[in-house]
DNA sequence: CTTGCAACATACCAAGCGGTCGGTTATTCT
DNA sequence: AGAATAACCGACCGCTTGGTATGTTGCAAG
């Protein structure tokens, strides 16, 4: 890797790091700057504003990241008990600082898709792609699982709750509200089976 | 009502409603003179600060608000049915900026729970009185319900999964998802009952 | 009638923000 | 080697922000 594509690669892997911590708006270059040890000119030389550092980090840093991990949950003999292990994990493996910080998918749905088209559009295709993915893991398992189920809608319920319940945990600073909520989830996807 | 207390009531209902379309850090004091028609003295003048007046807006009008809403949904005869028609209303008279606004309070956990202690506390205690609300009402009618049931743990759950589909349907733009979550959330709490 | 305080108004401030621009160093290509 | 351009620097700019200090008005009590 080039110099010049280890320094941009370096301010991508900070701001994403404080736009996880700190949302989108309320990060500052400055601290960016001082972070990665360079000037302003730097980072204007490889992102043209913050807006477009900003997708850059969505497309480049959380997308891939988030779609792995899901897709490497989802993709095992039985994807029921993938996503239950997947959240499970989650609730142990979990530092104090995921507590407070939420998911960084869901942090910017929050802050910016009712703000800016580029985000929402992101943001959107995101969840559709994720959703997609959930789907298909169901489908597979078709036979095993109740009838007149409607996948989308099931895929949609489960991210929706697992959003929710990031949110709702960042009040209480602790993870046992979040394990609850995942324990009933996890309740609620195996009830999916015949 | 004196012309003094309606001036704060007036700062109090902008402030509200400035708040819930752009968040507290992203709301400017000017847009809210501007649109009560006071100066700044006035606003200082019933206010210490830009953060005491975010503690009085939870407090004074998204608290009741709040409050009231939910106990009307389950102050009735089956709560199950309550929260499920409550769900359903809501989809049906949800406005366009409802859907992209969304919820007051699951705006500012999301946004002031790990930045200010001030909100944080008050967003956590009004998360314990609303799942207290829902928990008091399955108590009333736990012998209709399943047995081995965790009525906390549920009741998180409900809050946790409706508050991810206002945010979740954020990025759409449009009510169809949030509809979808909430099918199958008014599928699972039916599901409580034997 | 005057004294006093609540209820404002107005001008001002420092700090921080994203962004720009002219200049400098390093690298690469011919 | 020399020219061109990529990569980076840092001072500067306009603007907005929350907050303050001083001044003014009007009502209400003594």
């Amino acid at each position: 890797m080039s110099d010049a594509e280890q320094t941009r690669q370096n301010i991508l892997t900070v701001a994403a790091d404080e736009i996880h911590q700190h949302g989108f708006n309320a990060t500052s270059l400055s601290v960016i700057l001082n972070r990665c040890e360079i000037s302003k000119g730097a980072l204007y030389h490889h992102f043209t504003s913050k807006m477009a550092l900003g997708y850059a980090v969505f497309e480049e840093i959380y997308t891939p990241e988030f779609l792995e991990l899901w897709q490497s949950a989802l993709t095992v003999e039985d994807p029921v008990e993938g996503l239950c292990d997947f959240f499970t994990s989650m609730t142990e493996q979990m530092s104090c600082s995921e507590v407070v910080c939420g998911c960084p998918l869901n942090n910017l749905c929050e802050e910016m898709a009712n703000v800016d088209e580029g985000f929402r559009l992101r943001i959107l295709s995101m969840q559709e792609q994720l959703n997609q993915l959930i789907v298909d893991a169901l489908m597979k398992i078709s036979d095993d699982l109740r009838e007149g189920l409607a996948f989308s809608q099931v895929g949609y319920f489960i991210v929706a709750t697992l959003n929710g319940a990031t949110t709702l945990s960042k009040s209480s600073r602790n993870k046992e509200l979040f394990q609850q909520v995942i324990a009933e989830l996890c309740f609620y996807i195996r009830a999916l089976k015949k």
